[in-house]
DNA sequence: CCCGTTACTTACTGCTGGTAACTTTTCGCA
DNA sequence: TGCGAAAAGTTACCAGCAGTAAGTAACGGG
């Protein structure tokens, strides 16, 4: 009576296999779930109410998407995606202006803040497998970056390791500015968005 | 027999009060077994293990410095007092020189190396809560270079909500930095604090 | 001499990540 | 047509961890 499907009627929730042989819950829909829960429950959510959300039992969500770093790395992706697509008008140009690059930092910190227990999730790494899987993240964000970068600087073209460690820092600086800024409600995002944009651009001592 | 107290001696493992009514195991000694521990096992060492290393059992634990995120807590203001030790020396002059900021940032790095795990234990916050608990070793280490930047740019007075986000940013830059150093050898300190350096010194677009 | 306080331990709960083993359905093939 | 193999999912479990309640031994003041 109360034990039939409550989620969705057009998921198949019991044991064997469907017809033709497809997958009726795929990696997509797990990971659909798994953003519904962590924008709904936090950052604390767990792998057992994923895979409640996502219709299926946890076993499921291992299969589909692995364990919980997995998960992470996952959502990482996703989440770096619509970074790198919110971010893209504002590095589209050949030449960069500071005023390019400080709309590039406020579409970063819009965008946080529209996904930001996701980002939490995926920022706050659990054990120290997952502390470095911070880093799946910043690489990620990094790439486009580090292409970016080459262009602006010729500097850069000479040696190629410093556009790996700018776009490090600048992903880091980036993250840490959003975390902050994202528990405080009294600064808006183009305030923070000038004010880092002046230090990345003119650097610490300013312009002359 | 083999069940009397095989950690130390001079430490009372039984109940009852003990002499002079003082404390044996007081705080620092517990954050001393917990720093062993977090470096012999990893940031992945669990309360448990820090209890029996401190030689007594985990309700002491919670006793002396509470819960998991108290303790992150604590071992991150012992991290960053010793982040600000380094550096001081770096920080000290009234002017500021691009390689004296190229030192502060390889004392950085160089610290994080030798406080590896740690280092991953306490940026690596496990829950909610803790994740934004990463910015308590961000504005313990803030704090101080705030008012070091307050002095180097005259311009920072004027609007002192500047120095904030800068130090937040650049506290950023130098975790994600040194996240990303640590987990490969092929890079020296000083390579990567100069490349550093001439990010934060001379802004993306270089100096013309 | 004894009782309250102090300091500590034992023993537990609740939850989470992860996995082994079992069940049900479909498909291929004789 | 019937039957075994494979696929897809579930149930039921384990180990480990954070956190806590309740019990116990020693000291000190009246």
């Amino acid at each position: 009576m109360e034990q039939t499907a409550r989620m969705s009627e057009s998921i198949s929730r019991r044991p064997g296999r469907p017809l033709g042989g497809q997958l009726v819950v795929d990696r997509e829909h797990v990971l659909d779930a798994a953003e519904r829960v962590i924008r709904r429950d936090g950052a604390g959510s767990s792998l057992e109410a994923v895979a409640v959300e996502a219709g299926v039992t946890k076993p499921i969500v291992y299969d589909r998407v692995g364990g919980r770093a997995d998960l992470a790395d996952a959502l990482a992706e996703r989440l770096s995606d619509r970074m790198v697509l919110a971010t893209r008008t504002a590095l589209a140009g050949e030449t960069l202006s500071q005023m390019g690059l400080t709309r590039f930092i406020e579409a970063n910190l819009r965008t946080v803040a529209d996904n930001r227990e996701l980002f939490l999730y995926v920022t706050g790494g659990s054990t120290e497998q997952t502390a470095l899987g911070r880093l799946s993240l910043a690489e990620r964000s990094t790439t486009p970056l580090t292409k970016t970068l080459a262009v602006w600087r010729s500097s850069i073209q000479q040696d190629p390791g410093v556009a790996e460690a700018w776009a490090f820092g600048i992903v880091g600086m980036l993250q840490m500015v959003s975390q902050w800024w994202i528990t405080q409600d009294d600064r808006s995002a183009e305030e923070v968005a000038g004010q880092i944009s002046e230090l990345l651009w003119n650097g610490l001592p300013g312009r002359t």
